[in-house]
DNA sequence: AGGCCCACGCAATATTGTTTCGTAAAAGCG
DNA sequence: CGCTTTTACGAAACAATATTGCGTGGGCCT
């Protein structure tokens, strides 16, 4: 079990990486105020424990032709905990479901879908989605546009919580 | 304008940075087929180009005490375009707001929120978002728990889509 | 064919990533 | 209160990578 206690530099560290994921090391031990071997260690330490649990390229879906993205709210016939899961693992086996969540309410699931054109999505809406064991009901919503979209999570409203704790 | 046609290096390199933002240029470039020299200048131009729009380090947001995920579901009285705009540029000044998407069907927007606890996210729901102008319903719903979260797009859906069409 | 234009690869240099090591400050203990 | 242990830092050395400049070969138009 790893020691689960993040100093103020660690968290400037996730701040800065989750905000550039291909900042050099150089750069990152310059803003948080270290030199870079440590700097470097932490990251590593980070990773490790699984603050950090990759990275990734933020690439233009519309650019690259999904014009279509989708929310889907699904609701199960039976949600024991078995066909819970065997729902879940569909929806790693769907490309374009990108997303999947459980949530309370009266709908199970909600997915984010990518789909190049509506055509792709409605074939898999209805030879996949609507087809698939135990699926109750299916509503989508097509986005029409996208107004916000940050990764992770605002490290200022953390900083601020933990001034406050202090 | 730029010259939008992406060739099956393109393609590669770009699948290959989503999964791995941090990927070296030589790993990259050995993965992709070429040296070094032409796969950065390519990288870079894909940035240029607006391809790639950001590199984002994935982090733990329970392990760093989110442990409040939140869709919302946002219906507004006026769907005039300046009344949509300023609700959009509300929710891009509200941290705990991490995506916003304008939708079509009854809802007019859907919300993905992240706070450190439930009353956080209470005091945000009845002091901000309920009373913010020209919203008229809010319904929320709890993450139970995640099932998939794969960034970006299917790059195999748009190969096997391009071959079709060769 | 000839010439132009890209995009490539190679080689050289600048920058960065990574390991090693010595030191100093904080935490635990007699 | 002083000692040991632990932990993290920074400087230097080394390895790997990023970046630039340049020469070359293939596609394409006239």
């Amino acid at each position: 079990m790893p020691t689960h206690r993040l100093d103020p530099i660690d968290r400037m560290i996730l701040a800065e990486l989750q905000a550039d994921g291909r900042m050099t090391n150089v750069e990152l031990a310059r803003r948080v105020g270290i030199s870079a071997p440590p700097c470097l260690r932490r990251v590593r330490t980070l990773e490790e424990q699984g603050f950090i649990k990759g990275y990734h390229a933020d690439v233009d879906a519309r650019e690259l032709g999904f014009e279509v993205q989708v929310f889907a709210m699904v609701g199960l016939v039976s949600q024991a905990e078995s066909d819970l899961r065997a729902f879940e693992e569909r929806c790693r086996e769907w490309p374009l479901v990108r997303e999947c969540h459980m949530l309370n309410g009266e709908v199970d699931f909600i997915l984010k879908c990518a789909a190049p054109d509506l055509s792709t999505f409605q074939s898999f809406l209805t030879g996949d989605l609507l087809t698939a064991p135990n699926v109750a009901s299916v509503k989508t919503s097509l986005v029409i546009r996208g107004a916000k979209d940050e990764p992770g999570v605002p490290f200022d409203v953390l900083e601020e919580r933990l001034s406050r704790n202090a």
